[in-house]
RNA sequence: GGCCCCAUCGUCUAGUGGCCUAGGACAUUGCCCUCUCACGGCGAAAACCCGGGUUCGAACCCCGGUGGGGUCACCA
């Protein structure tokens, strides 16, 4: 299905990390781009000098990188619609206001801020919606208007908004829906600065980039007839809009920081794998069909189908995310997850990185025992410690817990010495050992078990305790069963 | 407040007038498996916001209300 007419873009402005509502609209684009067989583009919008940082522009190209959302056209890749960062189409901007200018759409604005500000809380005082018609100077005389720019008085180019009818923003997800034009006011489309406003840079750079749809966040919506207008007014056609509904926070908030992890980065610090987080935001309000839902994203974008999307916004739920998170930590092999965890466990501490890098074996039969058992990749730390090292700290009230009973002081001491006896330290070795000596003392093995297992991982959960034993090696084994037999002796008779 | 959008289990959703005694997934929960945990298997509880229409028949269509969200800048 190539279709090299589709054009779409993320066009985020570079104010800080990227968000997950972002790389949703990012991904939905993403998405439709591949299933069109068009162009996905990346542009910058930062034509907010004062918030734009260059810092920003680095990290959200690199969030995109990260969670595979590569761009066919964009910074860094170049295409045939460049520049794609609008700081580089100043001059563009402003031969297109010129354009408008010189045909009746647009004027010069002489009203201070001051002034607009005062109108806008009269207005408020009186019940009435601020919308500003640019007052006298919406039809000044040429010759007036002249004056004043020599006499360097400083101005706005505002858009001559239509007084009557209305504009239909035809929204893929929505349907039409209806403007009357008296509700929109005279907006600035370059500012006293010379620069371009959001909406007239925008709606200008969807029409000369050739944007064949628009898929942004609902944010939006309320601003889409004014860039309607803008098109029209320059004479472009006007691109396919669609309106992707907002990610809400579990307070039905918009999703902020507030709601802990919030961007991308942030994820990723917390353990999410970008294949996971890719599912995820893909699913949530994608309206794919329920039966299944882990999709590559290949995959996901041969089943999209924008006029799918729901309208209505999305409680972003980090459970799901979690446990989806899990299904693709789980399908890593045990060499990818010892790959992924190397680094963590030196950064960590938990194990000294020269043992790390002559033991990736063991590292990697660990992790084959353990990935059942992850939900995040920051999981793996802790998980893993009790591979590593010798002695144990034990709690001391679950220690008595587990060792503080008749049958277990009888036969810890004679269970820790069949263990050393033991000719090969072998899972079958080690259960046999176990379980013969529950049989000839006729109870069940758990009561060796468990309290094997909190001498040996000084925890009450671990994987199966034979295979656990045989990973974490004879020595330290033995070691630890010594140490906890030795503190058993110790336990007060009562 | 004006304008705009939205409304099915706690959450994401399926559903486009009869197939719905409303399906799935996550979360919750009972049981089974079992050396604990996890996995897996089998169950349970859980929703069509309200009120009017239209229709032989509405979760689905229309209107109103209510609720939630967005937006009202020389920010994007």
């Amino acid at each position: 299905m190539d279709n090299p007419k589709v054009r779409v873009r993320y066009a985020p402005s570079p104010t800080g990390m990227l968000h997950v509502g972002g790389v949703r609209t990012a991904l939905f684009n993403w998405l439709f781009a591949r299933k069109m067989g068009g162009a996905y583009v990346l542009r910058i919008e930062d034509t907010d000098l004062a918030r734009s940082t260059e810092e920003s522009v680095e990290q959200l190209k690199s969030s995109l990188r990260w969670i595979g959302l590569d761009w066919d056209e964009g910074p860094e890749i170049g295409g045939d619609h460049g520049p794609y960062r609008q700081t580089e189409r100043f001059d563009l901007y402003r031969e297109a206001a010129k354009k408008l200018l010189d045909t009746g759409h647009a004027y010069h604005d002489f009203a201070t801020t001051e002034e607009l500000a005062a109108l806008r809380d009269k207005a408020r005082t009186e019940g009435r919606p601020p919308i500003y018609t640019g007052g006298e100077y919406r039809d000044m005389e040429p010759r007036e208007t002249q004056n004043r720019i020599e006499a360097g008085e400083p101005y706005t180019v505002r858009f001559k908004t239509p007084r009557e009818g209305q504009t239909v923003v035809e929204d893929l997800i929505r349907g039409p829906v209806t403007f009357e034009n008296v509700n929109i006011e005279d907006f600035v489309i370059m500012k006293s600065s010379d620069t371009p406003t959001y909406n007239f840079a925008a709606a200008y750079d969807d029409a000369a980039m050739e944007m064949s749809h628009v898929i942004r966040g609902d944010d939006h919506l309320s601003n889409t007839p004014r860039q309607v207008l803008i098109h029209e007014a320059l004479g472009y056609g006007l691109p396919a809009f669609a309106h992707v509904p907002q990610v809400l926070g579990p307070d039905k908030k918009k999703l902020s920081k507030r709601h802990g992890a919030a961007s991308v980065e942030e994820f990723a610090e917390q353990g999410i794998l970008p294949e996971a987080l890719f599912n995820y935001l893909a699913l949530l309000g994608a309206g794919y069909a329920a039966d299944e839902e882990i999709f590559a994203p290949n995959e996901l974008a041969k089943r999209f189908r924008i006029e799918k999307v729901s309208g209505n916004p999305a409680v972003f739920d980090e459970k799901k995310l979690t446990a989806i998170n899990a299904v693709y930590l789980h399908r890593q092999s045990p060499e990818e997850l010892a790959m992924l965890a190397a680094p963590m466990l030196a950064e960590s501490g938990t194990v000294d990185a020269a043992e790390l890098q002559h033991d990736m074996p063991r590292l990697t039969q660990i992790m084959a025992l353990l990935k059942e058992r992850l939900n995040r990749a920051t999981d793996i730390p802790d998980s893993v410690t009790y591979f590593y090292g010798g002695e144990l700290e034990y709690d001391p009230e679950e220690f008595q817990k587990q060792f503080d009973k008749e049958f277990v002081k009888e036969n810890f001491p004679e269970l820790v010495a069949r263990l050393e006896a033991l000719p090969d330290w072998t899972e079958a070795t080690i259960e046999e050992a176990i379980r013969g000596l529950a049989a000839e003392k006729e109870k069940g093995a758990r009561h060796l078990i468990h309290p094997l297992r909190f001498a040996v991982t000084g925890r009450t959960v671990s994987a199966g305790l034979f295979e656990t034993l045989q990973l974490l090696g004879r020595e330290r084994s033995l070691l630890r069963t010594r140490h906890a037999a030795e503190k058993l002796r110790q336990l007060p008779t009562q």
